[in-house]
DNA sequence: AACTATTTATAAGA
DNA sequence: TTCTTATAAATAGTT
């Protein structure tokens, strides 16, 4: 439109079409803003260049949001329907799988048997026993382990019990005798709570994570820093 | 532009601002059909007038909502998210309380001990037997019941059978008696299988899946397309 | 990115 | 709304 008019078609030329692209783009995102100041008026320009690369005006005071959604309630449709609705059938199915679960679990508890066949309470009665025994057998090397743990502390307990006799005989038969401390500090093996240890077994209400050893121990090294 | 310049603010004007509207929404849907033939580009105007009048340019073969998604997924944003976003935290809210409800069941199946403690693991025992109880009991009443039931039913085909043998003993006393069949089907009260059916109860050797809901359910849901 | 001859858009008036 | 037209603005081709 100057220095010579133009047809309006394709700009052939890739370099040409890029540069008018940008300086049109330009031209009508300033005449949109324009309008939108004299006439009050709201505008939304998306632009998809033919590299694909995307481009928007938007109205001061307002999101595109708002317009597109302005847009769909004059036209009476709804572009986004599918999206809406495939999001909804995924919560109503969700819901649904949470229901089963929670009857799963009523069941399992001993609830809402009226719900079951015969079979299928006897088939439940089944499950249940197994899963009983599993857990009653895992309660069990949970108590051995804890048994032999504390079996070996009451060992440990009891040596250091007998050295430390050895040693006060020791000491009435010879006064002299191991006058410098030879560094071992028998409180720290909590000598005087070998008999409570025991008792911890069962009557100690919390318990150190058994599994602390093959857990948080290991840390990340990071190569580079 | 014309006819001396004027400043690019609101035309107070109302009759001009509508002309203005007007004449200036002709003029940018002029230039963006222009941007659309010369470049090769896509672009979609929404327009709302100070009145609340929609008006919309879309580049010819193509629409809207293309451009809107193309839009919406190379900015990588849902426009539409503060409406997606409940359903989200509605969808994650719902995915985690599966996902414990899950982890419930199959501690309750003897599976995931490790994650217990042994306080745990006791009270769960305690729990599952409690259940196992009330689930043996229901099964007993139902047992019972059915016992109950198929007793009452033997009785009514051993009542049966001996009316029908008082019936053949009375036709071979009279011949003529009872041509006309009185429409009582006594086969439709199985009575040839009373005894199988109390043997059912405990040969039936398939049962329905009693968690069919609870499976792998959970699927993703791609909110961009 | 800047220049500028020329085309195009449009403000005001009818 | 549409037409007219003087003038402002946009821009094609060039540097």
């Amino acid at each position: 439109m100057a220095r010579g008019k133009i047809q309006i078609k394709r700009i052939e030329n890739q370099t040409n079409r890029q540069v008018t692209y940008s300086k049109r783009r330009n031209g009508l995102f300033k005449k949109a803003h324009e309008l939108t100041v004299l006439c009050d008026a709201k505008v939304s320009i998306l632009m998809l260049s033919s590299t694909k690369k995307i481009h928007e005006y938007i109205s001061p005071a307002t999101t595109t949001k708002q317009i597109v959604d302005q847009y769909q309630k004059a036209l009476g449709v709804d572009l986004w329907n599918s999206h809406y609705e495939k999001m909804q059938e995924q919560l109503k199915h969700l819901k649904e799988v949470n229901r089963n679960l929670r009857r799963e679990i009523r069941q399992r508890l001993g609830e809402s048997l009226n719900e079951l066949s015969f079979d299928e309470l006897r088939n439940l009665t089944d499950e249940i026993d197994e899963s009983l025994k599993a857990i009653r057998e895992k309660k069990m090397k949970v108590i051995s382990t804890q048994i032999d743990t504390h079996k070996k502390k009451l060992r440990n307990a009891e040596q250091i019990h007998r050295d430390f006799l050895l040693e006060l005989d020791a000491r009435q038969e010879d006064p002299h005798y191991g006058l410098v401390d030879n560094g071992a500090d028998y409180n720290s093996f909590g000598f005087p709570n070998v008999g409570p240890h025991i008792l911890a077994l069962r009557l100690q209400p919390n318990h150190p994570n058994l599994h602390s050893g093959g857990g948080s121990d290991l840390t990340t090294f990071a190569l580079l820093e």
